[in-house]
Order: structure tokens, then C-alpha cells, then sequence
DNA sequence: AAATAATATAATATAATTGTGATAAATAAA
DNA sequence: TTTATTTATCACAATTATATTATATTATTT
């Protein structure tokens, strides 16, 4: 889950980034609201916490800016309570209002409590292989299916990729790390056992001569 | 869960009602203070959201009488923000308090956020499990079993995130808190000793390779 | 069809992760 | 304080996962 704070004050911003990464949030931060647009536009955040009051474009506006493009739950900030009214007067679809000084226990449990109503339950499904990734679980026709965790992180950076031909460098920067030196062909033998795993679906994973694997969705 | 909307203008309490019905919710209306008593005496309200500014009986009067009949969380509603003050002085024990005009969306949220914190936390059971946390006790198999602090809030916290793989960073960030900074391998001893506790049903608590532990829950 | 290149597979050695018992340190109780 | 309990860390064994290498197979090119 990745949150945008943004707030012109840094030290604020790095208490919450600090309390949010303890659990498991990716945190990006952005010091006004232009640069909160720009941070939208080109990652895949899924709520934003935002101040009001911020120089060169305040939260009101950046807020609407921001709904354009993808309607992401808001958490507002503010430091007076009186400007709440005024928050649900524009009517911007804001989940959550949270007046400074906040405690920071407090902002992430609402963050939480708004994901929590905001995901539906979403599963990667391809053919006959679900991955339900809360449980960190992978079925094939329903029926559960043992992974190793390479297996199950290719498995997943596969689904989530559907479509798109992945070199052996990305598989291996992506789900071995940027720090991994070891020999491209790796990625082979763990793409073996993992179709072997898959049974009879194994030819969803599609190799891509001289270049890398992709699984296919026809749909 | 029912909810008694009352408000004179029969537009208002309709889009009300209808967001209120998206999310399960069983509505029940009335235009002014006097009919809300009548339903809350023959009716199992949860929850009243009550409009001040009403024709025969006015929200304040209206919400003391209620509370005399029934302790129930209330969310008073108001044309303009300065009355907000003035329902404090009252100190009736309004749960939330929301201006016109209001986005259904939040009244919604706010509505569920009361529910959640007034609904005492029922007892916890997976398997033979159960966890009496009022009562600060746990049962394997209806009888009573001694866990130590952390082996309790550990089963807790697994319990209440049933089948949700967490990872280790998670659990000590949760049950230890954000600012132990001490050895991963501090789970699994408590993992080990939690497992003994529990006999036969250790095994509900799973290991996930490469990732942490969960408790799966099959129904 | 042969030669070449790329990938699949199998076998195996190496590495990483987890379970467990022992122990020391910390905390709470007597 | 002493004692008991709880907690954290360590060490080692058992298990499981991974990377590498060698070889076989398949696809592409000439």
C-alpha cells in the first residue's frame, strides 16, 4: 500500500512517514500540492494524508487537482477544527478529517480502517490460478497449491504483470533485489519449478525468446 | 444494525436513508423530535441521527428524552457550525456532530466508526480457541489455559488478523511496538511457547516461509 | 539438414530459514 | 533483597530453498 503525505512542514511529514512504514506502508512524501499531482500522476498511490494549509497550492484545491485523476481516499489536515465545515462544504469525497495536533497512532488507524472499507477484496486470477495475497496463498482450480517464496514472488510480479514481457534482468532486480549477481539463468530453473507447480496451467507462462517470460490473459 | 434518521425535510432523511441502505443498514425515519421517541420506544435503535432545527420538538429536547429512555450514540446535525458549541454546553453526550451540507459519504463513515467503537469486542474463537478478552482469558477447549503477557497479545493479534500472513517486522511493530529494535527471531521463540500452549491446535498457527506466521480459520 | 543459439531440465552443492532447547537478562512478585 | 516469572538472545540441528553446473531439448538460422 502506498501512502502520499503531503505537508510543508518536513518534520511532520517524517513522524507519519516513520509510524506508517512500521506498518508495511510504502510512504512518498510532497511538500505542496503541485508536487503531490506530480507524485499521483506517475505512481500508484492508494491515499493520499494531506495538510490544508501549504504554499503555492492548498490542500482544497490539490485535493480536487487530484480527484481528476484518480479517486484515491483523502485524509485531511488541519490545524483548526472550524475549517472542517468548510471541508465538507466542497463536498470532495474526503474519508477522514484529522485536526493537528494529531496523534500519529490515531492518523494510522484510520488509514487503516479507511483501506480496510476501500479494497475489495481483490485477488489476482488468471485462468485457474488464484493468488489471495493476504494469505499469502496460491491456488490452482481451487485447490491449494505449496509455493517456495521465490515461486510464489515470481508467481505474483508475473500476474501483476500480465501481458508484458519481462526481461530476466527485471524478474531479477525486481524480485531477487537490486543486489543480486548472480547468473540470469536462474530465473529458468525457478520458472521450471514453477510450472511444474501449475499443473496443467503451466503454459501460461509464456517464454519470450531472448528476452525473458510473460504469463498470458486472453481475456 | 438500525438506524433512526430524523429530520423535518423528507428530502434530507431520504438521501440519507438510501446511502445508509448501501452499506446494510436498516433505516427507520421520523419528521420531528415526538415521533422519534414513539419509534425509539417501540424499535431496537442503534443509533440516532437527528437534525436540531425541527418543527414541535427540537433536536437538544428531543435527544435528552431519548437518552432518558435509551443510552443510544447520537449524531446530531446542524445548518450552521456555531450551534456546535452551544450542543456541547448541553454536553448530552453526542457521539459526532456533522454540518449541512454534508457529504452522505462521510456521515456514513462516521456512522460506522461509532458503531465500531461502541460494539464491545466479542470473544474470539478459531478451533478449539477462545479468547475471553474482557476477561483477559484464554480457553483451549473450554478450558482455561495461562498464557504469559506476550503470548497473549501475540494470539490476539494473530487471531484478530485470521488468515492474514504477517510478516515478522509486522508482529514486533504491533505487539511489541515501534521501538523495539531487537532480534526477528524474537517471534518465533513466542511462536514455539504460544505452540505448546495451545496442544492439539497448535497447528492452527502456520508457518509461511520466507514471510512470517498466520492463523488460518477454514470455515 | 546441419549448425548455432537459447531454453528446459535434472542433479547437486550451497545457502537460508525455521524449530527448539539452553541460558542470560529483564521484569515483577514476594 | 530474594525469588519467581517472563522475555530475549544465542547456538545448533533439522528442514527447506536456492543457485549453479552440466546436459538435454527445443527453436532458429544458415
Amino acid at each position: 500500500m502506498n501512502i502520499l503525505v503531503v505537508d510543508d512542514e518536513a518534520l511532520i511529514r517524517g513522524v507519519i512517514k516513520e509510524y506508517l512504514i512500521l506498518d508495511d506502508f510504502k510512504v512518498y512524501e510532497a511538500e505542496d500540492g503541485l508536487k503531490a499531482i506530480e507524485i499521483v500522476k506517475n505512481n500508484s498511490i492508494d491515499l493520499v494524508i494531506m495538510d490544508i494549509m501549504m504554499p503555492k497550492m492548498d490542500g482544497y484545491t490539490a485535493c480536487k487537482e487530484i480527484k481528476k485523476i484518480k479517486d484515491i481516499p483523502f485524509i485531511m489536515l488541519s490545524a483548526r477544527s472550524e475549517e472542517y465545515d468548510k471541508l465538507i462544504g466542497f463536498d470532495l469525497g474526503i474519508d477522514d478529517y484529522v485536526t493537528k495536533p494529531f496523534s500519529p497512532k490515531e492518523l494510522v488507524a484510520r488509514v487503516k480502517a479507511i483501506i480496510k472499507r476501500n479494497t475489495k477484496e481483490e485477488s489476482l486470477i488468471i485462468a485457474g490460478i488464484k493468488i489471495d495475497d493476504l494469505a499469502h496463498e496460491v491456488y490452482v482450480d481451487n485447490k491449494l497449491v505449496m509455493l517456495t517464496p521465490k515461486e510464489y514472488d515470481l508467481l505474483k510480479y508475473l500476474m501483476e504483470n500480465k501481458n508484458i514481457a519481462l526481461s530476466r534482468e527485471n524478474l531479477l532486480s525486481n524480485i531477487w533485489g537490486y543486489d543480486f549477481y548472480g547468473d540470469d539463468r536462474t530465473v529458468d530453473t525457478h520458472i521450471k519449478t514453477l510450472r511444474a507447480r501449475l499443473g496443467k496451467y503451466r503454459d501460461i507462462i509464456k517464454t519470450v525468446r531472448g528476452m525473458g517470460y510473460k504469463i498470458e490473459d486472453k481475456r
